[in-house]
DNA sequence: GATTTTATGTCAGCCTTGTTGACTTTCCAA
DNA sequence: TTGGAAAGTCAACAAGGCTGACATAAAATC
């Protein structure tokens, strides 16, 4: 098992990377996770809505006028479970549902004033605490926390959060 | 390490963080926990258990003996929700529980062999995507990883954290 | 010794959020 | 005109959270 990879020569610093450090890092993540949701969590618990009303608002708010099928495959949900939680974010008036100009079948989802609103309160409270944790490890961290999750990701999820880095920048 | 570094940017790019930028971590928190959790859950799938277990499975690893209330404390859930999962791996022979012998109230957790090489298959699934994120981001990159999550966590689970992290190393 | 507190386990029931499968409607395009 | 993609809907189910109530054993306290 594992950690066989004692490098040829040179780097080993940079190559040799025990079971003991990995596992901190994996620990870490999993720690570091409940925070990241605490703030937010907090604000839909009064509210009818969960984490799955999050996510969608977020990245309703993020690319306005995508359709269900992007979104779907921006949440890796299968549509039924992102159309429960699209209905009663349509229904109680946070997100309009507009009919494609040009293709008709496609639904092209916006937020409204209302699901703005909240969208700013769960994006600020989730900000003040990332905000916080940027400052606190500074401009070197910040840097390494993002290669390092970036190369966590899959590959098709790398390539979506790229578009959407590129797009937002 | 010397974080406190004002960069080469000056000082601006350590104090002013738009909103875009702290977007972008979270978005990168997002997608790389998916990356996170899929290879354990991939393993997963094919027996009865979900990521509960592993979580369970993890930490008994790491505390061999624990308490199922300290085992509660880190994982944040309720005795019920923990039973349910400590039930079905004793049962299945993965899992056993001690009567304490200074205080017999308490039942302290063991892996069993069988537990023990679950563990390890769910361990080295995430190591492997783990090490491979840390060896593509680089050592510094790593540091500054570590240091940002360890900052986003909350000041209850940072303790937590830190107790292992030392624990462990 | 009696009482209270603590640690654990368990039953019942509820919610959110994920899943599959089946079916319909709309409507673009070959 | 017909096939198939996009979307919506219904039903059923599972995992894994939650609460509340209750049982038991053992420790701690009075």
């Amino acid at each position: 098992m594992s950690t066989g990879n004692a490098g040829p020569g040179g780097g080993e610093s940079l190559l040799f990377l025990t079971d003991e450090q990995l596992r901190k890092g994996i620990e870490a993540m999993f720690f570091a996770y409940r925070g990241f949701t605490a703030d937010p969590d907090r604000i839909l618990d009064g509210l009818d809505y969960g984490r799955a009303h999050h996510r969608a608002i977020h990245f309703i708010h993020r690319c306005p006028g995508t359709t269900v099928n992007n979104l779907l495959s921006i949440l890796g949900v299968t549509k039924q479970s992102l159309n429960r939680v699209l209905r009663s974010l349509i229904e109680d008036g946070l997100v309009e549902s507009r009919v494609g100009r040009v293709d008709k079948r496609e639904r092209h989802l916006h937020l409204t004033e209302k699901g703005a609103t909240l969208e700013r309160a769960l994006s600020d409270a989730q900000r003040v605490r990332m905000r916080a944790a940027y400052r606190a490890a500074g401009p070197q961290a910040v840097q390494g926390f993002r290669q390092v999750l970036e190369a966590m990701m899959d590959p098709d999820l790398r390539r979506q959060y790229q578009t959407l880095k590129e797009g937002g920048a």
